[in-house]
DNA sequence: TTTATTTACGAAACCGTTTTCGTATAATTC
DNA sequence: GAATTATACGAAAACGGTTTCGTAAATAAA
């Protein structure tokens, strides 16, 4: 109820302020003999030290904030899961915000982590977001910041990624392979880099295997999922020669088959179906689907193991490298064998 | 770099500390005029006031943690989701902690929160949770804690949680009704209420349906996907009878698909399948799975909204009801017309 | 005009730690 | 035995806000 301070440790046991606090952190400063005193009471009183009074006077929070799109989403859940795994081994504590895709929202965040909040920050940019003013306004007060999977170029920091790129140019060319000519490519925004990488990989990989890149056939969709759908649909019915799609987003996957489903095009008869996915029940789904999975689980990881060395420096210089864990092309179903 | 303080703006303005501060949360001892001007040097320069400072002095953080099992899980990520729409509009910050289902961490985190990190709880108790002294001693020392889905029922406190019994009898009924007579119950943990309710709604629906209820057909699994699978395998291939399951639990409906894939059992035709379960894809998977849905989304906003208004209060004290809110039962073909 | 009351602000204590620096005593060196 | 160096601890100043209380000036009431 009312808090056990540490004065009243001291007070309990004859000792100073000072020395208590110096037991408790096992200073070289205090005996054996105090400290085991100490530590005893603290056990018994159940003492716990006040982490804001702490942080205040450290100037540090053992916290790390993480700012997302969204949680409901295979990818990062599986990255937070590992960003979590890493943050309890060292003890920091782990605050997260979501951006809901919305680039004002991203700012209010990061502003608010100018105050001192977070030690540092692990983040994956919003779709809106085209700028990195309020980034780099955080990083010049001296709180380090990793990106991961969704990055914005501009800005010089550790980036933890995938291979976009090289994945999406591997799953076009299976499409292409399986005797696809006329191929969507499906994604939620012209703006994110690593749909640009998706894209660019996708273009390539036609021109590559001799077929012709289409405006047309590069579709761009909202996240308003019904709105998404009706579009799909009048997509798919209007140009009857598509016979693959590559989806560069979980969800689309999903708008994807209750598209085809409701036109009674069969997959992968008709159209063949690849999608960016992490779903664990992608091999469950009818017809199983073709995923390109991401690492998400060791993005995360790698991004928080990343940062948390950055904070264990004096200076918190964080190294500009970009890391690659690639994504692996797991054939299934919705695809030719 | 070096962080702008209240000191800095007060010797800028030629005001005192006292005055600054009272300005920037609008107090009424403050003329409009002063007022103004400290709005504008702090929108000029950038100031954003130290949350630890403000914490330690206020007794208050602002922040609420979650402990949950795990977080890649459709129910979690849309209860966070719902945790995080709340904090969101209240101003509070989330802290996300992650039990993996270990009752030993699950203290270990309740046991830091009675530091006063966190000014409440939401929580989801580990399946091993039996007992609640780790909760009883942090609700002792002030900090409100709210249980969502997985509750404690010896802790006395608020509860929002779904209709488990109902579910659970309403989708046995389901089986029955559709000619099962040998139906399996999946469950990872005869220990949670929520299995245990589940459990007995489904026990119940059996017996007012003149069915026997028989120990052999309800098993307890691992959440070890790979032995989990292998002793549903094991179970299937011994008692040819089974034409029916009820898992409790999402990720059991994967291993079933599984199972009865390997087994070359279909579904529904041989065995119709029900799981608990928000899977987005539950319509797509091969066949589409009927399911329990939880209302997930709702239940940690409501959670939120309890635990905020508790906070809100001056005495912090919880209101100890419970809210159900209701699943509903979303048939599909995993269980026939 | 005198007294009472607002109004607008400042001084200083306080929140609970950590850390620097000083010092008495004990141990060591010469 | 004197000088030096460890050892073990305490006093006090931070950290950056908030809050209480006091007060001078301005306004209202008498």
């Amino acid at each position: 109820m009312n808090k056990l301070t540490i004065k009243m440790l001291a007070k309990e046991l004859g000792l100073s302020v000072s020395t208590i606090s110096k037991a408790i952190r096992d200073s070289h400063e205090i005996s054996d003999k105090t400290k085991q005193r100490v530590n005893e009471l603290v056990e018994k009183l159940n003492y716990v030290p006040n982490p804001y009074a702490s942080s205040l006077r450290r100037r540090n929070s053992k916290t790390i904030g993480v700012v997302i799109p969204e949680v409901v989403d295979s990818f990062f859940a599986q990255a937070i899961n590992g960003i979590e795994s890493i943050a309890q081994e060292k003890g920091y504590h782990v605050l997260i915000y979501l951006t809901h895709e919305s680039f004002e929202k991203e700012k209010t965040i990061l502003k608010d982590f100018e105050s001192g909040r977070v030690d540092g920050v692990l983040m994956s940019v919003s779709r809106e977001t085209t700028q990195g003013g309020h980034m780099e306004a955080l990083m010049k007060k001296g709180v380090p910041l990793v990106f991961f999977d969704r990055v914005l170029d501009e800005i010089e920091t550790s980036k933890i990624i995938t291979n976009d790129y090289e994945s999406a140019y591997l799953a076009t060319e299976h499409l292409v392979k399986k005797g696809c000519k006329q191929i969507l490519f499906l994604s939620f925004s012209n703006i994110l880099s690593i749909s640009r990488k998706r894209l660019n990989g996708y273009k390539n990989a036609l021109l590559a295997n001799g077929l012709e890149v289409m405006e047309k056939n590069i579709l761009t969709f909202n996240n308003d999922s019904k709105r998404d759908y009706l579009l799909l649909k009048k997509k798919l019915r209007s140009s009857k020669r598509t016979d693959g799609i590559l989806a560069s987003v979980e969800k689309l996957a999903i708008t994807i088959y209750q598209a085809c489903e409701d036109l009674r095009l069969s997959i992968p008869e008709d159209i063949q179906v690849i999608s960016f996915s992490n779903l664990e029940t992608a091999s469950f789904l009818n017809p199983p689907l073709t995923t390109i999975a991401q690492p998400a689980f060791e993005i995360g990881k790698t991004a928080a193991s990343m940062l948390v060395k950055a904070l264990g420096r004096k200076k918190f210089e964080i190294q500009k490298e970009e890391i690659i864990i690639p994504s692996t092309l797991v054939m299934r179903k919705s695809t030719r064998v």
